[in-house]
RNA sequence: CGCGGGGUGGAGCAGUCUGGCAGCUCGUGUGGCUCAUAACCACAAGGUCGGCGGUUCAAAUCCGUCCCCCGCAA
């Protein structure tokens, strides 16, 4: 469906904060959507030296000479801003604030949102990890009509991809972002011209999932060899998977980022946790089978291959991680 | 001023506290063994110990300063 004349007059709010919003955010920019605002997560201090941090829907607006706007919370002065606005459409991705009734009425065409999942499921945020952790073997992108709730809305359209067994959030969260830009820009005109039916959520059917942090990264080695592969697929690049190691009586943090699924033949009774090796590799034992820890990082240190880290600490052969 | 770890032949590490011959595993090269190998044996090459300054008869090691890398936290 191309863009009539009708749809590049249309005065749009555009509100998103992550990766995922700003290759939408790029893509409405490109077919000249009139983007007469875009709203994002206030900058926060990040990094070793507090530096502020700037978000890549941010600097994009700001390339494109857009008004930026980072309100903290949703207050009368910020919504008479945008009613000052007049925005025809207010288009959200990845957003991560809550947005007042008054706000998602104030556009005649409503406020349409762009989730990451297959809504019912996977509402709330980190949709892509969290289907990844889930194990799930399809995913997709829905359209919705936003209401008061979280990802509660009418669903316009939705559209399925199968994930990968070697995806991880990295693939998946690239690919569900090109899929998500093609997706709204097919649907835009589509909605603006009456021919999107909304159909309700099958609430019997939803699931809410949570912010993903950094702890989530933890493996427990009780687990079996899929879930702890699940964990690292849903948790790479950020924030990774890591679990303990007492090395000269000190306990350090020791990061996998990458480990891979292989059978173990050997039938060895060994404990969850185990380091061995296996062939020239490096495997650890879990509640069932082994996983192969292929790239390795111990706190302080940059990130080694499992053969340079041997080198190095020869007694991880033998320990047991926690 | 958020907390912490680190920089040592090509790679990964020990040595620093307590100053005194530059060490380990791996890789590389040469030779040997082998039907053969990511195997094994022997030998060898390869270092401004992050930079600068200070203390000392003597500094990888102690003091000062700067640069770079990384983990946590946010």
């Amino acid at each position: 469906m191309p863009k009539t004349k009708k749809t590049s007059k249309l005065r749009i709010i555009f509100m998103g904060t992550s990766a995922l919003a700003e290759v939408i955010l790029e893509s409405l920019l490109k077919e000249k959507y009139n983007i007469v605002a875009v709203f994002t997560q206030p900058d926060k201090k990040a990094g070793r030296k507090k530096e502020l941090k700037i978000s890549p829907v941010k600097s994009l607006a700001r390339k494109h000479k857009i008004p930026i706007f980072q309100p903290e919370k949703f207050d009368e002065d910020v919504i008479s801003e945008i009613k000052k606005i007049k925005p025809d459409l207010i288009i959200v991705a990845a957003y991560g604030k809550i947005l007042p009734k008054e706000v998602l009425e104030t556009p005649g065409f409503g406020s349409l949102n762009v989730h990451a999942s297959l809504l019912p499921k996977f509402r709330g945020p980190s949709p892509i990890q969290n289907a990844l952790m889930a194990g799930e073997q399809e995913t997709g992108t829905t359209l919705m009509l936003m209401n008061e709730g979280i990802d509660t809305g009418d669903i316009i359209a939705r559209k399925k991809i199968k994930i990968n067994p070697n995806d991880t959030f990295k693939t998946l969260s690239l690919e569900l972002s090109k899929l998500s830009a093609k997706f709204l820009l097919e649907n835009i005109p589509l909605w603006i011209e009456g021919k999107l039916k909304r159909k309700k959520q099958d609430e019997t059917q939803a699931t809410f999932c949570q912010l993903i942090e950094r702890n989530d990264g933890r493996i427990f080695w009780n687990e079996t060899a899929k879930n702890i592969y699940n964990k690292y697929r849903a948790l790479y690049p950020w924030p990774g998977v890591f679990c303990f190691w007492e090395n000269d009586g000190s306990l350090k943090r020791i990061k996998f980022q990458k480990i891979s699924l292989q059978k173990d033949s050997s039938q060895d009774k060994r404990r969850a946790g185990e380091v061995f090796q296996l062939k020239n590799k490096i495997g650890i034992q879990t509640a069932d089978n082994a996983v192969i820890a292929d790239i390795i990082q111990l706190e302080g240190k940059k990130s080694l291959a499992a053969k340079e880290f041997i080198n190095g600490h020869p007694d991880f052969i033998g320990s047991v991680l926690e």
